[in-house]
DNA sequence: TAGGAAAGTTAGATTAGTCTAACTTATGTA
DNA sequence: TACATAAGTTAGACTAATCTAACTTTCCTA
């Protein structure tokens, strides 16, 4: 089944939403994409159609478990992204969120993957990449 | 000025063609990109009308100045990506092409700079990552 | 419990990017 | 050099994602 990123979007907000409020509702997928009701709604019609999400008239929304699939594939990816550009390659917090908003949705799987691994061989020995990206280390959690 | 991903990529093929051909087409523009060639025909009227080419009636095409910038840049972007993905990620050949295909669209400019000197980073002193990538240092070319 | 505000929905328009079908121009060779 | 074929163009339709305006439903509170 093919999906375009916007969707994907839309997938990923109601989870966001789910987790953030317990329920998600028109109103609050609006305001997190920054477009308008109908918008939503029309996007809610195409999820339902394709079996992603339930959504009872004037009622919460959903995701179904393929679409819950979708949607924590989509919000791992952006994860990893947001890691990879914030602490490893030190760009600041709002351009790291802004482009892994837009790269969740165009690296595949082995890209993905290998990301992942590569974050994680990074982190376990962070003098690795001293001198590099000066700070890290103090900055970072661990 | 805004400018849509899928006029980057037209751009892009422009440069490419002609470093290839020494000129550009419509019809190696439809080949290149997939498009049927009445699709590059109104892309081509959009980026004429935005200053970013030139097009005379059943000749050639070639970019502006400004168009050149503009593809230069998207053009760079993707190098640095697929090396990254290459060389430093280990994804293979194909993937790495597709991804940064999108991927290049998607990049800010901070993320842009930072990636090329991490990526420098990397490549001056190989054994940084010996034991992520195995293979790495055997399968480069330098 | 009735009415009004907030939330949600429907209808219909717009834009960007794509397509097919039909037409026009350019080119190379018989 | 005339004409067939290749290349390019125009017209018009379609889809996805967005919007505004107008309508309906829900729910809180006076």
């Amino acid at each position: 089944m093919e999906i375009t990123s916007c969707m994907e979007d839309y997938l990923e907000a109601v989870l966001i939403l789910k987790e953030r409020n317990k329920v998600a509702r028109v109103k609050d997928l609006s305001a997190l994409l920054q477009v308008k009701t109908p918008t939503v709604n029309s996007a809610l019609k195409c999820l339902t159609d394709k079996g992603l999400i339930e959504h009872e008239h004037y009622g919460y929304i959903d995701l179904t478990v393929l679409g819950e699939k979708i949607a924590k594939d989509i919000f791992c990816k952006h994860q990893a992204l947001t890691h990879f550009l914030e602490k490893i390659l030190g760009v600041d917090k709002k351009e790291a969120a802004k482009d892994a908003c837009r790269m969740e949705h165009t690296i595949g799987v082995q890209t993905f993957t290998k990301l992942r691994k590569f974050v994680k061989f990074i982190e376990d020995k962070p003098n690795i990449i001293k001198g590099f990206n000066h700070g890290y280390i103090k900055r970072g959690t661990h």
